[in-house]
DNA sequence: TTGAAATTTCGCAACATTGCGAATAAACTG
DNA sequence: CAGTTTATTCGCAATGTTGCGAAATTTCAA
């Protein structure tokens, strides 16, 4: 490895240390957990609501999307951490629907 | 490199969209799988594009969630089916920025 | 209360995604 | 040009997600 010290020069690899700083100083496991516990949630929640706003059981929305109703089941519930866009993108299509999928800058306030 | 353009793409978009239109009429699940590698391309698209906005190359992204470059090189390539929400995370997590998934209603017909 | 439909939970096989090194190609620097 | 960094491709093991039946629980209407 080239050892550099420069002050006046900024290396790439300064950067990426800072970010990789950021990203595990500034977020701690236990809020990144909770962040993703959320995240889970709001998808289990989301899919219940569509699926109760066009009023189809599980078994009836399984079977548009080729599975069972103890899949959908699974996906309600709000503490499943498996879910996929492979997944999301069946039940959005059953239902005449597009999953959109944007990033969005965090600010991180104070 | 390979093709991997990711500049203005209007152009050519409309004179392609007919001659696909015309060749996939009235065959939904074809119509499925354009749309499908649409919404792959775009998620390379934006993985790119977030890379390449912080100027970091792919090995150092990889560091910075956990991985080596040649899997960043596969979330990349407009071709790759395999996206997952968790690889998403991870990399918007990286980047200080989060997911959002959205249900959006199709208007089909016209 | 009873029965039927709906939902939930569990376990395991099947399939899909990720990890990762190594080799090749391309881009960049001097 | 040679040397360095970056990007791409491939294969396979490891891990993660889905499929699915069966049984337990809840909901609901009669």
């Amino acid at each position: 490895m080239p050892d550099k010290k420069a002050k006046t020069v900024k290396p790439a690899s300064d950067a990426v240390e800072i970010l990789h700083r950021r990203f595990f100083e500034g977020k701690p496991a236990r809020l990144k957990n909770l962040e993703e516990a959320r995240a889970n949630e709001e998808i289990a929640r989301k899919i219940h609501e569509l699926r109760a706003a066009v009023a189809l059981a599980q078994t009836q929305l399984a079977k548009l999307i080729g599975t069972t109703a103890s899949v959908i089941c699974r996906l309600e519930d709000a503490d499943y951490e498996g879910h996929s866009l492979a997944m999301l993108r069946r039940i959005a299509g059953a239902l005449n629907q597009r999953i959109e999928i944007r990033f969005i800058p965090i600010r991180r306030s104070a």
